[in-house]
Parts: C-alpha cells; structure tokens; sequence
DNA sequence: TTGTAAGCGTTATCAC
DNA sequence: GTGATAACGCTTACAA
C-alpha cells in the first residue's frame, strides 16, 4: 500500500513531481495519467494533509465558530440547523471543518482558533452585538465569514437575512388586518436579531401612526419570557390585539399565557412570531411567522466563504437572504 | 512579528532546536528559557500546526464523526448534548476536532475523514446497529473511541452506559409498584441504544413471571411513535397499566393518547421513559425516567480518546457511565 | 545545556 | 510533457 508520493512515482515509474500534477490537475500525457491513476486506484493512496498544507500554504480545512451561551446552543433548534447546514455544505465541497461552540474568553478561544494555524477561513456566529471574539477574529487576517451579524463595514463579507425587513412586514401585516393595539416582546438584549427585529417592529407601527411608547417588552427568546411578558401585560390591564413574539418560542409562551387567560387566538389577540420553526404550523392555532432557512443560510455560508477563498481579490461578499412572511390562523380568522 | 522558529531563533540569539525544546518541554536553562519566552510573548508567535504535523506525527486534532440520519441529529437532543460535551473537554484540553454530520455513504465519508490523514484519534457515534462507517473506521489503524455503540469485541474502546442494566431497573420498578400488565414501546429498530433497552425490559419482565407475549410494540423514538403506539394499544381493548417507553419523547406522545383516552397517569396507566431530557421533569405528571448524563458521555468520550493517545499500549478503555433510575408522579401516586 | 542537520510528504519553479 | 530540486516550518536524534 503506497503511502506517499515516492511510492506511487516508483510504482508507477514517473517522477514524484509528474504523480503530483496527476493528482492537481497539471499537464500530463494521457498515457501515463492513466498508468499513474491506476496505481492511485489500486493502491488506495491517501495524500498527507499536513505536508500539502505545509508546501502550498491551504488545508482545505475551514473554522466554524459559534461563540454562543453553551446551553443556549442548541436549545435553539436555529443553531442546530445553521451547523447543519454548513457541515452538509462543506462536506459535499470535499472541504473538512473544525468546530469551537460555546463562548469561552475571547482571549483564550481566539489563541486556540488562530493557533490552529492551519485553516483556510473562518465561518463565524456569535449571539451578542459586540462580539470581542468577532472584532479578534476581524483582526486577524483570515478569510472570514459572519453569520447573522451583519455589519455596516465595508471590509466584512457576511450572510444573513434582514431582520428588520421582515419584522417590518409582518408587523404591517398585523396592521392591515385590522390591529391597532401591538405589542412586541423582543429577542435576546445585545443579540444582532433582537435589536434589528424591534427596529422593524417600531418602523412599522410609526409608519401606521400607531401607538408605540411602551409597545415594546423586553423578552429573550425563550418560551419563558413569553410567557412570563404576556402575563404581565394581561395582569397590567392594558388593552392590546396583538403580539408580535421575537421567535417562534416566546411565541409559544404568549400562547400558554393568553390561553390561560382565556383569551382567544385569533380573536381577541393575534399572535405572531419568526423564524417558522417545525413546531410553529402545529400549534393551535397555526402561526403565522416568518420564514427563514436557516439550512440554507448555513449552506451560503459555505458557498461564500469558500469563493472568497477561491478568488480573494473580488472584494468582500455581502448575502442578505430572502426571507418569507407565512401568514397562518393565528393572525386571521 | 515573529512568524517561524527561525525568526524566534534569531531574535533571541539561539538555535531554532533550542526555542522548540523551549516550547515543548525540552531541558533549557533557566536564563535562556526565559529569554526565549519573552520573544514569544513579544512577538505573539503561533505554530505552524501543519509543519509540527508533518514533523512529529501527531496534529492536536481529533475527529469526531456523528454517522445519524440528518433530521434526526438534533431532533434528538442526545447528539446536541453529546457534542456539547465532547467539543467542552476537547478544547479544555486544547485539542482541535473536525467534526463530520450526516450519513453520507460510508465509503464516501471514509474517504473524506482517513483522507484527512492528520488525525490523531477519532470519537465515532452512530445509531444503527452494524453501521459499516464505524467498521470501515474500525479497520483504519487510528485510534478510535465508539459512543453508545458498545461492543462485545475486546479491542475496541467505547464510552456507554449500559441500557440494558438500566431498562431492567425501571421496569423492575413498574413491577415493584404493584404493575402486572407492562408494554414496552421500543426505540428505532436497529438502534444500539433501542435493542439493549428492549432486551433489559425483557429480562426483568421474564424474572418477574409476567406475560411478555405481544407486550413489546415498535417504535422510533419519536413522539409520534408513542403516540400511535399508544392509541393502537387502546383501541386493541386489551388491558394495560404500565408503558415503558423507549425514550421520553416517545412517553411524551404516549401522554398524549392516553389524555385523549381519559385514561389517567398513574392510576389506570403507569408511564416510564428513557433519558430525563429536561421536559420530563415539566410533563403532568412529571415522568418517571432514566437519566443518563449525556453531556458527561461527551466528556468522557473525550478525555478516554485522549488517554488512548497519551498511551496507546494500555489496551483498549471499556467505560461504562453509570445511570440513575428517576422516579416520578407518572409511576407513583 | 545547546547546536547541527536530517527528515516529514507535499507543491512549485525551474530546466530539459 | 517530464524530472530534478528547492522550499514549507517544525521535531528530534545525534554531536558537541
């Protein structure tokens, strides 16, 4: 079993350097790339990662980073996904990944990451707004991709949807089927899509002249704290029509709490929510929600990242994917 | 900024062999030690990971491959905890890993992972019982951990706890409190985990002279399985008073066939389940289970892959994590 | 304790 | 189209 180069080249009986060309793609007769693939095949040859790496300077190993709250991981079916996503991505392009989840100190995640020295870029996700790990990354001068923390920067290539964009339109959808009373319980305080979320909210209830000083409870995507702030604001006594949830889980809660309540969905409140997890079209009533596929930003990251990689030159790419507003019974009758 | 051993040599006035001793651990002299430590700190040096790999042999990476249906891998919240854990340990250790998701076809993934060919050890999981990835893997000569695969074999190393053992305990409890007509729905057929945990319920349901005949009722380890599962059994008018489930979402969607039949948990119907994720503890009535430390698997599944490295000559590492027998409402009153 | 030098398995730049 | 040959950055005998 031909363990190296010098093994396949003797066996073959070319050089070192023409087996090499055969395996990259190089200018070879069609005679001996035959001969030499045929040694490939039967010898079951495996090149050394390490020592192409170390003479050609790429590993084809990307990093993919999650620096996110270690329980909150996966709690959150989206992060799930998102790894999904690239992993199936990365895999099919024959490229490897290594992985860091949790959210250790910067200093000591960015020494390990960058210490690795050997990966050709990074995909990177983090929770909060200002992600020290992110600007250390940043500094750094890898490729780097951001998921989900979109930036006005000119110099960071990014995939992500428009958060703002579509809580805006789910909240006008909420308007023009008649509310005029909306709450909206926010995402996580200093995530990226929590604040762009509530930023679209208040776009749109401006944008109808509607009431919004105190509209907008703080919650942290947990079906807890939706829950806990639609009791809360059916224990206040204020009158409200509808609650635009900060993800499909507070919406969940909201839905415990009014049904406790005995308040009706859609009737008496309209109830919506984002993200179109799988539960969302099960509960009763269905949720109207927006949807993102977050597999399939997971796939673009792979895609962007290793075009960037591919051809480094072309500037830094920028993806904002379409997301869809999935209206279902909670919201009309 | 210092990038290589030379240049960390020069800066420091000795040879290239000396700053590597000083890096690794090798006899270096108080003074000059430290001096060479000062450049490093200085020049904020990171190693080539590919170089010391070609040169040493070992790469600090080991690999982790989670050979399950796509869908199912974070349905599931065993594989979200398990990964947590192993990714904890790995990186408090300061080892790298690559992680492979999925199941591609075993050759396809056997290529891409013994392709790698820089890793030093390899955590395998999968579900399926004789999953040709893990014997591919096996036949490779690089160190491997199994998890929840454990085999009868003596020279592989795995990290399990014993499902069996653990059945026959909570099913010997249903017995003990008075039970006498025990089913069992199982796990996915194929599974590890569900063809040890039938095989426990099995054992104690035969020691206790009860009728087994018929009383084992596939499943897959979804709520839905419990559920019609369950509804089956009803609707069959046979009699019943336990369920032992094979995880706790399939009690999960027996819960809910067994409130649609009005029959009540645990007077008519005592229900068992298997893993204590954390809504079994939130169910009504809380769910008598087994809790198996899942995240600890995932430690110790790290920690015994890196002892295996450390000193491979010591044999295979068989550990078996114990379990806990959790008794809730849904089996007592 | 320290330095010298021989690899590790590739890729890539030359000549031929 | 093909073959020498010099890197790539590190570890590790072996000498000194």
């Amino acid at each position: 079993m031909a363990r190296t180069l010098d093994d396949l080249a003797e066996l073959s009986g070319v050089s070192r350097a023409t087996v090499s060309r055969v395996i990259n793609g190089g200018s070879v007769s069609p005679a001996t790339r035959q001969r030499v693939l045929d040694v490939i095949e039967t010898t079951n040859y495996r090149p050394n990662l390490a020592a192409r790496n170390l003479a050609s300077g790429r590993s084809g190993v990307v990093g993919v980073v999650m620096h996110v709250a270690a329980p909150l991981t996966f709690a959150d079916a989206y992060f799930s996904q998102l790894l999904t996503g690239i992993c199936d991505s990365l895999t099919s392009q024959a490229a490897g990944m290594m992985l860091w989840l949790g959210n250790r100190t910067k200093q000591e995640t960015l020494d390990n990451i960058l210490g690795m020295g050997m990966l050709d870029g990074i995909i990177v996700t983090a929770d909060t707004i200002d992600d020290p790990l992110v600007d250390g990354l940043r500094a750094s001068d890898i490729p780097l991709v951001l998921v989900g923390h979109r930036r006005a920067d000119r110099d960071s290539s990014y995939v992500d949807v428009d958060h703002e964009a579509a809580s805006e339109a789910i909240t006008a959808h909420l308007v023009k089927t008649g509310r005029n009373a909306i709450y909206h319980i926010t995402g996580r305080p200093n995530s990226v899509s929590g604040r762009d979320r509530a930023i679209g909210f208040r776009n749109a209830i401006r944008k109808a002249g509607l009431e919004l000083d105190g509209h907008v409870i703080p919650g942290d995507y947990t079906d807890e704290s939706g829950y806990e702030a639609t009791k809360n604001l059916i224990a206040s006594g204020l009158r409200f029509d509808a609650l635009f949830c900060g993800n499909d889980n507070t919406a969940r809660g909201a839905y415990r709490a009014l049904s406790e309540a005995g308040r009706s969905i859609p009737d008496d409140v309209a109830v919506a929510g984002f993200d179109d997890l799988e539960f969302a079209s099960q509960l009763g009533p269905p949720l109207t929600t927006v949807r993102q596929g977050v597999d399939e930003i997971g796939h673009e990251a792979a895609r962007t990242l290793l075009s960037l990689l591919e051809n480094p030159e072309s500037g830094p790419r920028r993806v904002l994917l379409p997301t869809e507003l999935v209206v279902r019974g909670s919201t009309t009758a």
